[in-house]
DNA sequence: TTTATATCCAACTAAATGGTTGTATTTATC
DNA sequence: GATAAATACAACCATTTAGTTGGATATAAA
Protein backbone atom coordinates (compact mmCIF):
# COMPACT_ATOMS: atom_id res chain seq x y z
CA UNK A 1 0.00 0.00 0.00
CA UNK A 2 1.26 3.02 -1.10
CA UNK A 3 1.98 6.47 1.51
CA UNK A 4 3.94 9.14 1.76
CA UNK A 5 1.33 10.76 -1.22
CA UNK A 6 1.09 14.19 -0.83
CA UNK A 7 -2.10 15.26 1.35
CA UNK A 8 -5.40 15.89 -0.94
CA UNK A 9 -6.95 19.28 -0.57
CA UNK A 10 -10.06 18.68 1.70
CA UNK A 11 -12.03 20.38 -1.72
CA UNK A 12 -10.72 17.15 -3.85
CA UNK A 13 -11.29 14.69 -1.22
CA UNK A 14 -15.16 15.71 -0.46
CA UNK A 15 -15.75 16.26 -3.99
CA UNK A 16 -14.70 12.67 -4.76
CA UNK A 17 -16.84 11.56 -1.77
CA UNK A 18 -19.77 13.44 -3.02
CA UNK A 19 -19.40 12.04 -6.39
CA UNK A 20 -19.42 8.18 -4.99
CA UNK A 21 -22.53 9.10 -2.59
CA UNK A 22 -25.06 8.34 -5.56
CA UNK A 23 -26.13 4.54 -5.84
CA UNK A 24 -26.34 5.47 -9.89
CA UNK A 25 -22.70 6.63 -9.96
CA UNK A 26 -21.62 3.60 -8.03
CA UNK A 27 -23.26 1.88 -10.47
CA UNK A 28 -20.79 3.41 -13.34
CA UNK A 29 -18.38 3.17 -11.05
CA UNK A 30 -18.19 -0.67 -11.07
CA UNK A 31 -19.32 -0.77 -14.98
CA UNK A 32 -16.38 1.10 -15.18
CA UNK A 33 -14.14 -1.10 -13.79
CA UNK A 34 -15.50 -4.00 -16.19
CA UNK A 35 -13.63 -3.77 -19.21
CA UNK A 36 -12.71 -1.15 -22.06
CA UNK A 37 -13.75 2.40 -21.85
CA UNK A 38 -17.46 2.87 -22.99
CA UNK A 39 -20.47 5.56 -24.30
CA UNK A 40 -22.57 7.38 -22.34
CA UNK A 41 -25.47 4.87 -24.39
CA UNK A 42 -23.86 1.87 -23.25
CA UNK A 43 -22.92 3.01 -19.41
CA UNK A 44 -27.06 4.10 -19.30
CA UNK A 45 -27.90 0.02 -20.25
CA UNK A 46 -30.28 -0.78 -17.96
CA UNK A 47 -30.60 1.97 -15.64
CA UNK A 48 -34.15 3.99 -15.47
CA UNK A 49 -32.78 7.41 -15.93
CA UNK A 50 -32.58 8.65 -19.33
CA UNK A 51 -29.58 9.52 -20.85
CA UNK A 52 -29.03 13.07 -19.92
CA UNK A 53 -29.59 12.10 -16.34
CA UNK A 54 -26.51 9.51 -17.24
CA UNK A 55 -24.62 12.04 -18.37
CA UNK A 56 -25.16 14.46 -15.43
CA UNK A 57 -24.23 11.83 -13.26
CA UNK A 58 -20.79 11.21 -15.35
CA UNK A 59 -20.01 15.06 -15.15
CA UNK A 60 -19.57 14.64 -11.53
CA UNK A 61 -17.70 12.05 -11.89
CA UNK A 62 -15.38 13.34 -14.32
CA UNK A 63 -14.84 16.65 -12.01
CA UNK A 64 -13.99 14.92 -9.31
CA UNK A 65 -11.47 13.33 -11.22
CA UNK A 66 -12.82 9.64 -11.36
CA UNK A 67 -13.29 9.35 -14.89
CA UNK A 68 -11.79 10.44 -18.32
CA UNK A 69 -14.08 11.20 -21.18
CA UNK A 70 -12.39 11.20 -24.94
CA UNK A 71 -14.74 11.76 -28.03
CA UNK A 72 -14.73 9.27 -30.84
CA UNK A 73 -16.76 10.39 -33.57
CA UNK A 74 -20.45 10.75 -32.68
CA UNK A 75 -19.72 9.09 -29.29
CA UNK A 76 -18.18 9.68 -26.00
CA UNK A 77 -16.04 7.25 -24.06
CA UNK A 78 -15.37 7.28 -20.73
CA UNK A 79 -12.38 5.04 -18.90
CA UNK A 80 -11.33 5.17 -15.03
CA UNK A 81 -8.96 7.13 -13.41
CA UNK A 82 -7.46 5.39 -10.64
CA UNK A 83 -6.24 7.98 -8.68
CA UNK A 84 -8.33 9.61 -6.94
CA UNK A 85 -9.94 6.66 -5.56
CA UNK A 86 -6.26 5.54 -4.51
CA UNK A 87 -6.10 9.47 -2.54
CA UNK A 88 -9.87 8.44 -0.80
CA UNK A 89 -8.11 5.23 0.48
CA UNK A 90 -5.27 7.12 1.65
CA UNK A 91 -7.17 9.18 4.17
CA UNK A 92 -9.60 6.34 5.16
CA UNK A 93 -6.47 4.73 6.02
CA UNK A 94 -5.21 7.20 8.26
CA UNK A 95 -8.47 8.19 9.38
CA UNK A 96 -9.13 4.24 10.53
CA UNK A 97 -5.95 4.27 12.03
CA UNK A 98 -6.71 7.60 14.02
CA UNK A 99 -9.75 6.45 15.18
CA UNK A 100 -8.24 2.88 16.53
CA UNK A 101 -6.12 4.75 18.41
CA UNK A 102 -8.71 6.66 19.87
CA UNK A 103 -10.65 3.65 20.71
CA UNK A 104 -7.79 2.38 22.70
CA UNK A 105 -6.78 5.36 24.12
CA UNK A 106 -10.40 5.74 25.57
CA UNK A 107 -10.35 1.95 26.70
CA UNK A 108 -7.32 1.94 28.59
CA UNK A 109 -8.62 5.35 29.98
CA UNK A 110 -11.75 3.45 31.09
CA UNK A 111 -10.05 0.41 32.63
CA UNK A 112 -7.59 2.79 34.85
CA UNK B 1 -6.43 -6.24 4.03
CA UNK B 2 -9.42 -8.12 5.43
CA UNK B 3 -11.67 -9.69 2.78
CA UNK B 4 -14.32 -12.15 2.92
CA UNK B 5 -16.24 -9.80 4.86
CA UNK B 6 -20.38 -9.25 3.98
CA UNK B 7 -21.17 -7.11 1.15
CA UNK B 8 -22.20 -4.02 2.45
CA UNK B 9 -25.66 -2.67 0.89
CA UNK B 10 -24.75 -0.25 -1.84
CA UNK B 11 -27.90 2.39 0.49
CA UNK B 12 -24.96 1.81 3.25
CA UNK B 13 -22.37 2.75 1.42
CA UNK B 14 -23.66 5.91 -0.63
CA UNK B 15 -24.92 7.30 2.45
CA UNK B 16 -20.95 6.57 4.46
CA UNK B 17 -19.38 8.53 1.05
CA UNK B 18 -22.40 11.13 1.04
CA UNK B 19 -21.73 11.65 5.08
CA UNK B 20 -17.86 11.83 4.15
CA UNK B 21 -18.72 14.47 0.98
CA UNK B 22 -18.94 17.25 3.10
CA UNK B 23 -15.33 19.74 4.57
CA UNK B 24 -17.07 20.58 7.94
CA UNK B 25 -17.76 16.64 8.72
CA UNK B 26 -14.52 15.59 7.82
CA UNK B 27 -13.69 18.09 10.35
CA UNK B 28 -15.29 16.75 12.78
CA UNK B 29 -14.29 13.00 11.40
CA UNK B 30 -10.28 14.36 12.36
CA UNK B 31 -11.64 15.42 15.83
CA UNK B 32 -13.45 12.73 16.64
CA UNK B 33 -10.03 10.77 15.99
CA UNK B 34 -8.01 12.89 18.53
CA UNK B 35 -9.29 11.90 22.01
CA UNK B 36 -12.33 11.12 23.96
CA UNK B 37 -15.68 11.56 23.20
CA UNK B 38 -16.54 15.07 22.45
CA UNK B 39 -19.74 17.70 23.72
CA UNK B 40 -21.64 19.29 20.97
CA UNK B 41 -19.78 22.60 21.54
CA UNK B 42 -16.52 21.11 22.07
CA UNK B 43 -16.90 20.07 18.67
CA UNK B 44 -17.87 22.88 17.30
CA UNK B 45 -15.19 24.98 18.77
CA UNK B 46 -13.21 26.99 15.91
CA UNK B 47 -15.85 26.37 13.09
CA UNK B 48 -17.73 29.30 11.69
CA UNK B 49 -21.43 27.49 11.62
CA UNK B 50 -23.49 27.51 14.82
CA UNK B 51 -24.47 24.84 17.26
CA UNK B 52 -27.23 24.18 15.11
CA UNK B 53 -25.57 23.17 11.88
CA UNK B 54 -23.12 20.68 13.78
CA UNK B 55 -25.76 19.08 15.32
CA UNK B 56 -27.18 18.79 11.77
CA UNK B 57 -23.60 17.76 10.68
CA UNK B 58 -23.52 15.30 13.75
CA UNK B 59 -27.13 13.64 12.73
CA UNK B 60 -25.75 12.83 8.87
CA UNK B 61 -22.21 11.36 10.36
CA UNK B 62 -24.39 9.32 13.11
CA UNK B 63 -27.80 8.40 10.41
CA UNK B 64 -24.30 7.20 8.26
CA UNK B 65 -23.33 5.10 11.53
CA UNK B 66 -19.91 6.78 11.49
CA UNK B 67 -20.52 7.92 15.32
CA UNK B 68 -22.44 7.16 18.77
CA UNK B 69 -23.75 9.10 20.52
CA UNK B 70 -24.43 9.05 24.91
CA UNK B 71 -26.04 11.48 26.72
CA UNK B 72 -24.25 12.24 29.61
CA UNK B 73 -25.90 14.83 31.80
CA UNK B 74 -26.80 17.98 29.98
CA UNK B 75 -24.40 17.38 27.39
CA UNK B 76 -24.20 14.72 24.81
CA UNK B 77 -20.88 13.07 23.79
CA UNK B 78 -20.04 11.70 20.49
CA UNK B 79 -17.58 8.88 19.55
CA UNK B 80 -16.02 7.41 16.07
CA UNK B 81 -17.40 4.07 15.37
CA UNK B 82 -14.97 2.59 12.97
CA UNK B 83 -16.87 -0.24 11.14
CA UNK B 84 -18.19 2.26 7.89
CA UNK B 85 -15.30 3.41 7.51
CA UNK B 86 -13.57 -0.14 7.30
CA UNK B 87 -16.76 -0.92 4.93
CA UNK B 88 -15.99 1.77 2.40
CA UNK B 89 -12.49 1.07 2.46
CA UNK B 90 -13.07 -2.51 1.45
CA UNK B 91 -15.94 -0.89 -0.97
CA UNK B 92 -12.68 1.34 -2.36
CA UNK B 93 -10.23 -1.52 -2.48
CA UNK B 94 -12.14 -3.98 -4.57
CA UNK B 95 -13.08 -1.28 -7.02
CA UNK B 96 -9.47 -0.20 -6.93
CA UNK B 97 -8.68 -3.56 -7.71
CA UNK B 98 -11.16 -3.45 -10.56
CA UNK B 99 -9.59 -0.35 -12.29
CA UNK B 100 -6.27 -1.51 -12.61
CA UNK B 101 -7.26 -4.77 -13.89
CA UNK B 102 -9.56 -2.34 -16.50
CA UNK B 103 -6.97 -0.29 -17.30
CA UNK B 104 -4.11 -3.61 -17.42
CA UNK B 105 -7.00 -4.91 -19.82
CA UNK B 106 -6.75 -1.74 -21.82
CA UNK B 107 -2.80 -0.97 -21.98
CA UNK B 108 -2.83 -5.31 -23.55
CA UNK B 109 -5.69 -4.12 -26.00
CA UNK B 110 -3.68 -1.37 -27.25
CA UNK B 111 -0.48 -2.68 -27.40
CA UNK B 112 -2.12 -5.83 -29.79
C1' DT C 1 -33.58 29.97 43.59
C1' DT C 2 -31.92 32.42 40.08
C1' DT C 3 -28.84 32.24 36.27
C1' DA C 4 -26.10 30.26 32.85
C1' DT C 5 -25.06 26.29 29.80
C1' DA C 6 -26.09 22.53 26.55
C1' DT C 7 -29.06 20.59 23.82
C1' DC C 8 -33.54 20.06 21.14
C1' DC C 9 -37.42 21.28 18.21
C1' DA C 10 -39.56 23.69 14.58
C1' DA C 11 -39.80 26.80 10.94
C1' DC C 12 -37.66 29.11 7.47
C1' DT C 13 -34.33 30.39 3.42
C1' DA C 14 -31.08 29.88 -0.35
C1' DA C 15 -28.69 26.96 -2.98
C1' DA C 16 -27.57 22.47 -4.78
C1' DT C 17 -29.11 18.04 -6.58
C1' DG C 18 -31.34 14.46 -9.36
C1' DG C 19 -34.18 14.20 -12.65
C1' DT C 20 -37.06 15.44 -16.70
C1' DT C 21 -38.27 17.41 -21.49
C1' DG C 22 -37.46 19.71 -25.89
C1' DT C 23 -34.49 21.26 -29.33
C1' DA C 24 -30.10 21.55 -31.76
C1' DT C 25 -25.73 19.66 -33.62
C1' DT C 26 -22.80 16.35 -35.25
C1' DT C 27 -21.73 11.97 -37.21
C1' DA C 28 -23.09 7.44 -39.24
C1' DT C 29 -25.72 4.69 -42.16
C1' DC C 30 -29.10 3.62 -45.94
C1' DG D 1 -29.25 13.29 -49.71
C1' DA D 2 -32.36 11.57 -46.15
C1' DT D 3 -32.66 9.36 -41.93
C1' DA D 4 -31.15 7.57 -37.66
C1' DA D 5 -28.14 7.69 -33.57
C1' DA D 6 -25.26 9.96 -29.92
C1' DT D 7 -24.46 13.69 -27.59
C1' DA D 8 -25.05 18.70 -26.04
C1' DC D 9 -27.51 22.69 -24.33
C1' DA D 10 -30.97 24.98 -21.80
C1' DA D 11 -34.85 25.41 -19.12
C1' DC D 12 -37.57 23.65 -15.83
C1' DC D 13 -39.32 21.03 -11.48
C1' DA D 14 -39.29 18.73 -6.97
C1' DT D 15 -36.59 17.44 -3.27
C1' DT D 16 -32.75 17.66 -0.34
C1' DT D 17 -29.24 20.11 1.93
C1' DA D 18 -26.61 23.48 4.66
C1' DG D 19 -27.39 26.88 7.16
C1' DT D 20 -29.97 30.18 10.03
C1' DT D 21 -33.11 31.96 13.90
C1' DG D 22 -36.16 31.74 17.91
C1' DG D 23 -38.07 29.53 21.62
C1' DA D 24 -38.43 25.46 24.80
C1' DT D 25 -36.39 22.17 28.09
C1' DA D 26 -33.20 20.17 31.12
C1' DT D 27 -29.16 20.30 33.90
C1' DA D 28 -25.41 22.57 36.30
C1' DA D 29 -23.44 26.43 38.89
C1' DA D 30 -23.77 30.79 41.75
Amino acid sequence: MSRLEPEKSIPELTSVFTALGDATRLELVTRLGSGQPRSIVQLAEGLEITHQGVTKHLRVLEKAGLVMSERSGREKHYRCVPEPINDARTYLATVAEQWDEALLRLKNFVER
